[in-house]
DNA sequence: TCAAAAGTGTTAGTGATACACCCATGC
DNA sequence: GCATGGGTGTATCACTAACACTTTTGA
């Protein structure tokens, strides 16, 4: 079966840039190729969108798919479409970035046996097709959203201390922030629940657990109320 | 001459969102569609992606070919591809926001006899498409950019005025602003050069007149200088 | 008792907001 | 001389940034 148009057309694919986070770093999910171009390379997971497809459901159906990773946090980061970023012809991309919650998603064999694995995004492997930029713009556009929005939360286990999420937004932001400052600032938005529970078998005073109060953020926000951290 | 593959295919488009700003309000241009879908309709500038060619590059060209408006800023707004928004069949379009200086450009009439025209953003007709939400999205994002960015300047003729500036900040918030708080963050910024000139032929005190100091902003930039209104 | 991280306030400075009147010009 | 917008300063408040020690716990 064959598809014939008067005009040519472009390859329409979408890509996700997949962050998780674990100790103390920010990851990315890479697959490893299976079939050429850049076969054996690692990339994004990604594929094809399907003509009866909205583009968020091809990433969503790519990402589980390639990696088993489902109900997650997706965002458009963008269109990619240079014409030479895919030697086998013309393809451009939508790319997405998605955020899971690594404690909650243990990320699955892919299907088409292609391994899809977790690498910290200081220390990243070479990439196929422009990827390495897809991945850089994305961070970016990260760095924005976790202080502009309560994204972070989407990284996180939904039981948190104030240390992990300050150690998350640092990793975001690429910078150090001040402890007292930053317990301040959160606990002032009023959007963090303490639990009557602590951590457990840590060798150290354990830390107050907390959780996302995403039902007050929904009412704030329909009141015109700004997140900034 | 036709085109075949071996699955089937979107079409890509490229579609512009063009702000122009005058007497104090804020105008998008748009075209009268000359053919169905849509016949008579107003719309977005755009069309189809050539196969050797840039995203971006598509867009200055379907600007250029069917307002004559060049040389003009242009930033990807991002994608849009829900499968019922063409009613011949699956189009994906990647959407683009540009701003040009409604005093240096004269809009052309359109090459392909559709007519090219102005239109305050606060008094749209009704849009083929979905370019009603494009448009919604368009404006969030400008309100985002101009406060983040100084890119109001590029909707402004080289010399204007404090007013003027002030005026466009508005009309892009959709939010009054304080004249003497403006006027001090602004000159603030140290990127305002006050010219040698001021107004002519207005019936009241003729206003200073300044334009932007693009190499200076350049210069803070690289320095990790963030512009904020 | 030691190591490791939790938790906690104050101060100084900077930037944001609110606000009203005189001035210059063209008609 | 009048209508129109141009131009200007100050006081208050809110937020940001800098900074160090005591507490709790498990090993």
């Amino acid at each position: 079966m064959t598809y014939t148009y008067d005009y040519p057309r472009p390859a329409l694919t979408v890509d996700c840039v997949v962050f998780g986070y674990d100790e103390g770093a920010l990851h990315v999910l890479l697959i490893e190729r299976g079939a050429p171009p850049f076969e054996g390379a690692h990339a994004l997971p990604g594929g094809f969108v399907d003509m009866e497809e909205d583009l968020e459901a091809a990433a969503r159906r790519e990402l589980a798919e390639e990696t088993g990773v489902t109900r997650l946090y997706l965002e458009q980061l963008g269109a990619f479409g240079a014409p030479g970023r895919d030697p086998r012809g013309r393809v451009v991309t939508i790319a997405y970035v998605a955020l899971v919650k690594l404690s909650d998603h243990a990320v699955r064999a892919a299907t088409d046996a292609r391994a899809a694995a977790w690498h910290p995004v200081e220390a990243l492997p070479a990439l196929a097709f422009d990827h390495t930029a897809i991945i850089a713009c994305a961070r970016t556009r990260l760095a924005e959203a976790v202080r502009s929005r309560p994204i972070g939360f989407e990284l996180l286990p939904k039981k948190f201390t104030l240390t992990d999420l300050q150690r998350l937004v640092e990793a975001a932001l690429g910078r150090p922030l001040d402890k007292r400052n930053f317990r301040k600032k959160v606990l002032s938005l009023d959007l963090l629940v303490p639990l009557d529970e602590v951590e457990r078998n840590v060798p150290r005073r354990a830390a107050q657990l907390f959780r996302f109060d995403r039902r007050r953020y929904a009412r704030l926000e329909q009141d015109g109320f700004q997140f900034r951290l």
